[in-house]
DNA sequence: ATATTATATTATAATTATTTTAAATATAAT
DNA sequence: ATTATATTTAAAATAATTATAATATAATAT
């Protein structure tokens, strides 16, 4: 955890962007809950437990930041909300997603499977990608097993 | 386009809804603006031109409705705002996007080109995919044929 | 050390986007 | 005609996000 709070605070300092105590505790939460997809509201919450002081448009600005530098990615999968997805170190791209319309969860393909898809892109649209958001809506391996026991 | 509306209304008959003429001046807006991405604000305006008596929640309304029947798609590329996407006529998945970060232009991707990614998924995580969301981020042609000319 | 400047944060208010409610109207069914 | 159902309107409510002004923190120059 220690490393990976240090390469972000380099990579603040990189352009002169400073790791505040609020920014820490909020790239401590997201650290914690990397699994998760928080909104910033969620993280707005679990960030007060460590740092009670905290306002709420100052995790909307560090998420925004985080946003910029590629640290997070905003996602959005369809509910109002904006939710950050920590990228795994020295990742390119946004990972994808399996969301389950029947329970609602969220798997992650950390796998890149665009890298042929995005050379068709390059090369008949002549659209120069630099990052993608993919998502699936579906049924997740759990919801199908239940659906079927129920069915029986 | 009338035939389009003809089909768009045996779609809602078929769940018994009706086309209402609010409804069917927005359907008509978002079908004369199909290569377009309108946000709600944006239909709304649109539609008060041919009916100027409707509200605004109406059409939020409608759009929410021709969402659920998959008539139109409800997408978000990153600014605040959801989009509404027509989808062509028996069309099963949503068409990609590419976005292009330096002049926010937005082409559409109408062919799937996510048959292979999709028949892993399934087998590899065992989800059943029913639909999906593809974005690309990155520079479009025009922008990339500007950007060389200006940096000679 | 101290003053000066720049940057970041807080609390609150304001804005924007969207949804809900309640009353009125229209449509369809009996 | 009467009743039930669906839809629209306008207003109010909610949710998400951003802006503002005051304060605090850190960085630099004196």
């Amino acid at each position: 955890m220690e490393h990976r709070i240090d390469r972000i605070k380099k990579q603040l300092h990189a352009q002169s962007y400073k790791l505040t105590p609020q920014r820490e505790a909020t790239v401590r939460v997201l650290l914690e809950r990397e699994e998760d997809h928080l909104s910033a509201e969620d993280v707005y919450l679990l960030v007060k437990e460590i740092a009670p002081e905290i306002g709420l448009a100052t995790v909307y600005r560090t998420l925004e930041l985080l946003s910029e530098l590629k640290i997070v990615d905003k996602i959005n999968f369809g509910d109002g909300v904006s939710r950050y997805d920590l990228r795994k170190e020295g990742a390119k791209h946004s990972h994808h997603h399996l969301v389950c319309s029947e329970c609602g969860s969220v798997e992650e393909i950390e796998e890149d499977l665009l890298e042929e898809v995005e050379k068709i892109v390059q090369n008949e649209w002549g659209f120069q990608v630099k990052d993608h958001r993919l998502t699936f809506h579906g049924v997740c391996k759990q919801c199908q097993t239940i659906t079927v026991s129920a069915s029986s």
